[in-house]
DNA sequence: GTCGCTATCATACGCAGGTTTGGGCATACG
DNA sequence: CGTATGCCCAAACCTGCGTATGATAGCGAC
């Protein structure tokens, strides 16, 4: 019975061998690749998946809880989406692991295809975010590429100041931040203002000096 | 006792009136002002407060139910920040209301410490919440003063076309382009095509003919 | 019908953006 | 020491943008 409409990767970290045991069977059953933690030590030792992934993440763990590990991972740029199971939840442990940002929080014991439909919108969830990230590492690599001059002078071009405003503010002449204007232009792979104001707004780039109007 | 950090409008609903009783007491010796009321409708039918708020709402409700009521909250443009509080609460329900976006979910009896604790998030939620719904608000405002043709003048400008090129798609002359966009940016009140490209990614305006190369 | 708004276009001027060519200076790396 | 890189500037040139000024035309409101 392999309907499973997003395949990937599920990696399962619980310490009880007989839960691991048996909630692979039943993601295998269904088409899922899956992996096997008995902490997040150990997945965290282990490499990550390439494919489109999810967890499914006992809380109460032997090491790190599963609540802490969540958590740390909402901080991380990118974030697997997580499915938190428990055996002893409580409505405060519900809602902190729900703001932790974790798809589902299932109490054991759960049906099959309340497991089923957590991961399957878990993987869901994954393959917006992972195309998203790589968008946004690609933007990152072209703007590290940047020199230190070049980015201060695609901050200032990017709120709106013109040239030769640029040019004042960096004590520079108009001319010379022309020339870094279009080496910023070239390395972003911007072909156009709106282009390169989109991506600054991506990498959260803008200049602190000045107050802005609006926005 | 009054040390209140951010001081608003908290309204209480809740079918029960000894709740409504405890829950108003406890939050006006803290200097907050309350309003109560028995069923969603009741609250629908009344004002809206003008200052800071937040909504103190029971799930189990005569009428709708507060889960229905925080998801439709959720739906519109402007939520208000909601505090769901239950009697008989179990983690399904939770999941559903953190997923609806509630600051929190108290399984009563709460102390009073949580109450407070979770209506202070709400109403801090609300203040920056509310600052950005007043922006977007003005925003749209300006963007519905502008006629139709200028709209889409605007949408090709801000995907970073020339006026020649917005010009062959719109079947204008070149001169037409540059006037509607002057118009543009005066009726927009934007001081730079960087300040547009921001206003238009935030009321999602863009040109849907075109694919785009990036974000 | 007249007023006002929208929309269209033309000519022309001034300003801003962008590139090329060419040059000078400092620093870092081998 | 030579080379590469980053940074700075200038003259010249082309293109694009913005704003007058002026003119025509359709359309709805009063």
């Amino acid at each position: 019975m392999t309907e499973t409409l997003t395949p990937g990767c599920v990696s399962v970290i619980d310490d009880d061998p007989h839960v691991r045991g048996s909630i692979s069977s039943l993601l295998r059953s269904c088409g899922y690749e899956v992996r096997l933690y008995e902490s997040t030590a150990a997945y965290l030792a282990a490499d990550r998946p390439e494919t489109r992934c999810c967890l499914v993440l006992d809380v109460r763990l032997s090491g790190e809880s599963g609540l802490e590990f969540t958590e740390k991972l909402a901080r991380l740029a990118y974030a697997v989406p997580v499915v938190l199971i428990t055996g002893h939840g409580d409505i405060p442990m519900t809602v902190r692991g729900m703001r932790a940002g974790a798809v589902d929080f299932l109490p054991k014991p759960f049906d099959d295809d309340q497991l089923l439909g957590a991961v399957e919108a878990a993987l869901l969830a994954d393959l917006g975010r992972r195309a998203e990230f790589e968008r946004s590492l690609q933007l990152q690599r072209q703007y590290d590429g940047l020199t230190p001059r070049e980015k201060e002078v695609m901050a200032l071009v990017v709120t709106g100041l013109m040239n030769k405003q640029v040019a004042a503010r960096l004590d520079l002449s108009e001319i010379t931040v022309k020339i870094h204007r279009g080496n910023v232009m070239r390395k972003m792979v911007a072909q156009s203002l709106a282009d390169l104001v989109r991506m600054a707004e991506q990498l959260g780039v803008r200049d602190d000096s000045i107050h802005r109007y609006s926005i």
